[in-house]
DNA sequence: TATTGATTGACAGTATACTGACAATATGGC
DNA sequence: GCCATATTGTCAGTATACTGTCAATCAATA
């Protein structure tokens, strides 16, 4: 029964077909972040706000004063890319930078007064977005789905350039409130 | 117990936390394609392939003279964007690009045989990111996730800017084959 | 204190992803 | 054949996402 032999012959010419795309997980993921972009679009765009600047609002607001890097790690976003969504954001009087008083490097993030009024106004539209791609599937279905995939995501966290480093990502914040 | 009036009272500040965003289906499906996306570069970094130019490869050499608004909807990939991965893949002498006879818009795809011997290389790489990919969970999950997430991606088809027409978009191809 | 090493933000380069527009071409109705 | 319409590939513009590099700065130490 040992089919792990290197054996001379061909184990099947393996015939590829579409499935070889269409069954693996990595494509469904795409499928579903493709789709989960365009819904969050859709149902939010009156506010022209992308996902990714959704969460960075949502984290600044969290925890005001944060920096650029530890932004990229409470939301698992590579730091680079980070840069120019912060200035598109910025350009849109969502936020502030200002420099700390006390390492010249860093520049403190901070939501204007619109960025802290849409946020609260988005909400609803982001919920509906959310809801709606998982509408199609049973109710217990979707718990199901969302408790395998936030396993996934937490065990697989390693796996991608910028893991999440949520709260604790910030211990040493804060000494000075 | 109405609570949708639109009462002056705030129904709870909300009180936002990360969990608006940990816990979003949209925000699980952008980390799971970071990681998907992460894992399949490492696994097949010897073949310098990335996840979309495997999916057009597996089309080109299953649709052998597909052109390139067919393969956008067979992988389900933006036709705008097709275009240059299209182009960096005749620079690498995967495919080959040729002008149709029967229409001088279209141009034609097929594989070379450096694209069809990586194609058949590369495989097991592949199969190797994608189990690693389900590997943190266990068997049983692995096989409801799996079969939820191809559900939810078939039933929200239509919700991408670039839904599936997996085979059929091809009927009135390979008339004169 | 001078040097080493780490951190921070910025940048250049590549590769998806999407919107919207365009010229060239094809197709249908007339 | 002519014209309105649709299709095809291409392009410009915007927005993620990643790799790698860099100068400025900070922290630790010899």
């Amino acid at each position: 029964m040992q089919r792990r032999t290197s054996s001379p012959m061909p184990s099947k010419p393996a015939s590829i077909t579409m499935d070889a795309v269409y069954a693996a997980p990595g494509y469904l993921f795409r499928r579903m972040q493709q789709i989960a972009v365009a819904l969050f679009i859709e149902e939010c765009k009156a506010f022209e706000l992308t996902p990714v600047q959704y969460a960075a609002l949502i984290a600044i607001h969290t925890h005001p004063g944060i920096d650029a890097t530890r932004l990229s790690a409470v939301i698992a976003f590579d730091r680079s890319t980070l840069g120019s969504v912060i200035e598109r954001m910025e350009a849109k009087k969502l936020i502030e930078r200002r420099p700390s008083p006390e390492d010249k490097r860093v520049k403190l993030l901070y939501l204007t007064k619109a960025g802290a009024a849409i946020l609260r106004n988005i909400m609803p539209s982001v919920e509906k977005a959310q809801a709606r791609m998982l509408q199609p599937l049973k109710p217990a279905d979707r718990k199901v789905l969302l408790a395998l995939l936030t396993q996934l995501v937490d065990l697989n966290n390693e796996a991608s350039r910028v893991p999440l480093r949520a709260e604790n990502a910030l211990e040493h914040l804060g000494k000075s409130g």
